[in-house]
DNA sequence: CTGAAAGCGCTTACAG
DNA sequence: CTGAAAGCGCTTACAG
């Protein structure tokens, strides 16, 4: 293994000498200040040449504007890599680098992490891909903007989370003519399962229907596995809402082992649209999910913030929707199969 | 929105004034030097006294180190975040910050950014989680590391694609009784798409099967479906090999859709484990990839690289296992089930 | 429109 | 073991 040699950039001097002018002026020429022709000619001949450019931590240090984000990734977590493609790349259009960094452990552990990034110095803002604590917000010196809460908390800007679609996915179940429903939550100390729960029994009590039950489970295919198993021989339920695809499958899974064939005895809805969703057996109804649109959408609303500007309200309810397969159909009529035996 | 103070942050002069010390004794306190231990104790007081944290951009301008290493993320692609963050994590813990570059196209596009990278002189080594030009390797001023070949190019670094599982695959399902085979690759610009394929060749040769073709996928569920709707009717294959668990769901749903049941009909071995496959039906045989130790092992090696110090073998060998399910078994007898109709 | 001076907050020689 | 000087490569006033 080659040490190499640390590479020998051009500064700002040795371009102004070739040019015949002064750094000041090599300055103006890089920050696009008006230059009189022949001198930016000169300038910009001698920038090419020597292949000349800024070096970034120097203006930082000098502007005390570090253009940089941080990203901030919960572990462990199944967030769509999309998202992060896209925020990144909103990012470095808008001219800021993004850092990453991925904190183990809870809301606790991130904020602590999030609150040392904010007063270092050394990022203007931060995207959080899961809940901070409440009080992060107002009292961070850079804007910090979650995924994890979409109240005016977090100085107004999260908005990942939310539960909307679920009355779509309701009424869908509805039209297909079912009445008692099961809800196969996630896990609570995420906004998201927090939301989509809340709007499940907002929209049961308010269409009239029964539930027979929110299971809190932690976004595993086990949990919703364990939630079917778990049900009464003499159970009503005919519609399960999974709160993503992975419980969905989990369900389905459930269903088997107890004979039941889906959608005939149980129809299962899921969330996210994975693509392996699309092919399982049977293939699973779902929210599709525009998960570059979601980051893009973050990315934008926090570099607004950090501009001072106006944040932009979040598109995000439409960048929801909902897509019928195998797994969802009538309801069956009369009591679901008997366990073997 | 209120745009928030700049947050002010003591200076080193600062501390060294309340302490009573030169600056340059400060510095060389935060650099753990020898100081007389008297010395030591006011500059201590004076540091928590402000909660002083030295300015890293000064610091870093001076000394010309960064203390940040880049991961370039192919888009779109499905890799597993877990990875990235055991990545990150490992960056950290050796004082490294990380920056994430997401770049959408082929490994052109790629190699491009990751050369204006390096020479950007912000980086002290890059990490890709795909393939780049071959090149880049000997030419980079820093290390660069890739998980898209795993010979001597890229400066002997790379080593995140690894075939030799496929091995395993093969002896396992020969030991279930199969000898008729066939693959469903991924996409050919990857190279763990290429070794893996390379060695189910190879191994087919080496134990005397027959392989009944390799279809060039591009990772898709679709690629696998197609491959099996493809099949003749009189198709003496009774085992696919496919390169991942996406692919494998895709065969499993093009056997369906001919009326081929898995096992019986089919064995489907996949590669991955996601856990959507675990619950999948029938669930996934399949290879387990310790994702941590995979990113932990990358940028350790990077490190290492950057550090001049010699790079550490990677283990990937110990990081896959084979995880036999419910969709490998006997090979059926005789023909397959014919089409409808 | 352009140049000479000062300074961002550190570290690295060089003295003592 | 500690301090005074110089400098990393820029930008920001201040003159002209």
């Amino acid at each position: 293994m080659i040490k190499p040699e640390p590479p020998r950039r051009a500064t700002i001097y040795e371009v102004a000498r070739l040019a015949g002018v002064s750094h000041q002026t090599v300055s103006r020429y890089l920050r696009g200040e008006r230059l009189k022709p022949a001198t930016r000619e000169k300038v910009d001949a001698a920038v090419k040449d020597l292949d000349y450019r800024p070096n970034q931590l120097a203006r930082s240090m000098r502007t005390r504007r570090t253009n940089r984000l941080a990203v901030v990734l919960p572990m462990p977590s199944t967030f769509p890599l999309r998202l992060l493609s896209a925020a990144s790349a909103t990012a470095h259009k808008a001219d800021y680098e993004l850092e990453l960094v991925s904190v183990e452990g809870g809301s606790e552990a991130r904020s602590d992490r999030v609150r040392e990034l904010a007063e270092s110095g050394r990022v203007e803002g931060i995207l959080s891909l899961a809940s901070l604590d409440e009080d992060i917000g107002s009292t961070s010196p850079v804007p910090v903007l979650t995924t994890g809460d979409y109240d005016d908390q977090m100085r107004g800007l999260g908005l990942l989370a939310d539960g909307s679609p679920v009355v779509d996915v309701i009424e869908y179940l509805v039209s297909l003519g079912h009445q008692d429903f099961l809800h196969v939550a996630g896990s609570q100390s995420w906004a998201s399962a927090r939301n989509r729960k809340r709007v499940y029994l907002e929209t049961i009590e308010r269409l009239g229907l029964r539930s027979h039950g929110v299971v809190d489970g932690n976004w595993s295919a086990r949990s919703g596995y364990d939630a079917i198993v778990d049900l009464p021989d003499d159970t009503e339920v005919t519609a399960v809402v999974a709160v993503n695809d992975t419980v969905a499958m989990g369900v389905v899974r459930g269903a088997l082992s107890r004979r039941w064939q889906v959608p005939r005895d149980l129809s299962v809805f899921g969330w996210d649209d994975d693509e392996i969703a699309r092919f399982a057996t049977p293939s699973l109804s779902t929210i599709a999910i525009d998960r570059e649109a979601q980051g893009r959408d973050a990315m934008l609303r926090l570099i607004a913030a950090i501009r001072g500007e106006p944040v932009p309200e979040s598109g995000v309810r439409s960048i929801n929707r909902l897509v019928p397969r195998e797994s969802t159909g009538r309801p069956r009529q009369g009591p679901a199969p008997a366990r073997q035996g």
